[in-house]
RNA sequence: GCCGCAUUCGUCUAGAGGCCCAGGACACCGCCCUCUCAAGGCGGAGAUCAUCGGUUCGAAUCCGAUAUGCGGUACCA
């Protein structure tokens, strides 16, 4: 049997973490197995769904590497595979059909309840202490009752016949599993009473349409499973297979949310962070390799992956550890992808000095290459780019004369310090102005003066950057240049002269 | 309430009856490197394997109960 996946998201909200760990899952298991990786917009939600979720969803989706087999169609994108359309508010007539098929064979009945007398039901039920369920009010009216009901005006839902006994089945992730009917809550709606079909019947006959092989979901569906089940079992359809990802938890292990956690992908994107490491990092929350190496490409894990070795219980989303794998990944990337990558980060960065007042200018593609070794193992993010660099790309550095001044050091010997550097710096000439040249005369005048080389390092460096931890300081001099180098210098004297 | 699932260092996890008085990684601490910050190297601390019972010569691993957490229980998905 070949192997066919789904991601099935709904589109009311941007791409969200667990949706892509799960829809990683599916993908790496579809490439392991030499399957097919389908996408389906469970969109019959109207009042939440929006195209611009859809965008993003499918947008973030080919960010992070994956793309599908079989999907919608989006914009100038035309939809791909045999088992079309691939949007369920465009598959209704197929749901009306099979719905009608499960009225004709009496395994769905109308049922007129109205949703005030439901309530009363279930609030009665809690106050007895029993689990609740529909009391199957509706179950067997005979063609006259309904007849009547009709003449009223009652618009109908659709229930499915759930019966009794114990459904059980074989999770890959969980093992064996036994839920009983009296647990689902009787006669399940498949069908609103404006005729647009519900969730778990939409997603049997499109699994079962789309010839699913295994659905492979959160657990926050495994207590829903049975009904599936049952479903599939009523449309005469092969059964998939199943297996329940462990959630991904806030910190205080609740179910991720939006509440408490960052949960779309686009802003991870936005804060740079790349995708080999973001899919690295989705791909270990849950899953280990059972070797103790974790660096792993996205073709590296889909030659690994197995479902058999998918955790089970939830895992905490810790972004400490998706910094350090992100910056694994930055240091691997070769020098025109990363500054590629780096430049917007930075012209943004950039963009928002500009829009405080400070003249900037512009980033190159060369200019930001350039600095690349004196950056790259001190990126956890792209986004860390700005901080470390922009000092360069400014024309004034904002500085007061009390930040000029080292710790242990005061005024005088800074400004002392300074001028004498500045004459060192002077001394070794534009034409000579490499960082070779410029450390062993600066620690010559630091031994003469009796200052630690350190001190008189960081007062150069604050003098220059306006930072306390910047890039290596000769590297960063010249970067910077020889006549900026040597205007910071003078306008951080003149500073603290005044002071 | 009822049903289901889960539970190994703070976090992600390895572990499929003896190799485990539990291994790796992130974070943390220390040392080395060092002009700051990183990166890197080395070392440290950190888990009575939720608890209690059972099975077994032997249990983190199998079984049961309890606890805790989470999920489901919608004319949401």
């Amino acid at each position: 049997m070949s192997v066919r996946v789904r991601l099935a998201p709904s589109p009311t909200g941007p791409l969200h973490i667990g949706t892509a760990r799960t829809a990683l899952y599916n993908y790496l298991f579809a490439k392991r197995m030499g399957g097919t990786f389908i996408l389906r917009l469970e969109d019959t939600d109207e009042a939440r769904s929006t195209l611009d979720f859809e965008r993003d969803i499918l947008d973030q989706m080919h960010w992070l590497g994956m793309d599908w087999d079989e999907g919608p169609e989006l914009g100038d994108q035309p939809a791909k595979g045999p088992y079309g359309p691939y949007r369920q508010m465009q598959r209704l007539e197929r749901y009306r059909e099979v719905a009608e098929q499960l009225l004709a064979q009496d395994k769905a009945y109308y049922c007129y309840c109205a949703p005030e007398q439901l309530d009363a039901d279930r609030k009665a039920q809690e106050a007895a202490h029993q689990p609740p369920h529909y009391v199957a009010r509706c179950a067997h009216l005979t063609g006259a009752e309904r007849a009547a009901n009709q003449a009223n005006g009652l618009k109908p839902v659709i229930r499915f016949r759930v019966g009794e006994g114990v459904v059980a089945f074989d999770d890959i992730i969980r093992g064996h599993v036994e839920i009983d009917k009296k647990a689902l809550g009787g006669d399940l709606i498949i069908v609103r009473s404006n005729g647009t079909p519900l969730y778990h019947f939409t997603v049997c006959v499109d699994d079962a349409d789309m010839k699913i092989s295994h659905v492979i979901r959160g657990e926050d569906h495994l207590s829903n499973t049975p009904k599936h089940i049952l479903l599939f079992r009523a449309m005469d359809a092969d059964l998939p297979q199943f297996a329940h990802l462990p959630l991904i938890l806030n910190p205080d292990r609740t179910k991720m949310s939006k509440r408490k956690s960052q949960t779309a992908v686009a802003d991870y994107r936005a804060q740079g962070y790349i995708p080999e490491g973001f899919v690295n990092f989705l791909a270990l929350l849950g899953w280990a390799s059972g070797t103790e190496e974790e660096i792993f490409s996205m073709g590296e894990l889909s030659q690994r992956f197995e479902l058999d070795h998918v955790h089970q219980g939830g895992a905490v989303f810790d972004r400490e550890r998706l910094e350090w794998l992100n910056g694994q990944w930055i240091r691997k990337l070769s020098d025109e992808d990363l500054v590629e990558r780096l430049v917007p980060f930075l012209v943004a960065d950039l963009r928002t000095l500009e829009s405080g007042g400070a003249n900037v200018r512009g980033a190159s593609v060369e200019s930001v290459r350039a600095l690349l070794p004196m950056i790259r193992e001190r990126l956890p993010t792209l986004a860390a780019v700005g901080p470390l660099v922009d000092f360069l790309f400014v024309d004034e550095l904002i500085l007061d004369a009390v930040m000029l001044v080292p710790k242990r050091w005061d005024a005088a010997t800074t400004l002392d310090a300074l001028t004498a550097a500045r004459h060192v710096i002077a001394g070794v000439g534009e034409v000579s102005f490499e960082a070779d040249e410029l450390e062993a005369p600066l620690r010559q005048v630091a031994e003469e003066r009796a200052w630690k080389p350190g001190d008189l390092f960081m007062a150069l460096r604050i003098a220059v950057t306006g930072k306390t931890a910047t890039p290596p300081l000769f590297d960063t001099l010249v970067a910077l240049g020889y006549e900026r180098t040597l205007e910071r210098i003078d306008a951080a004297r003149a500073l603290l002269e005044d002071a």
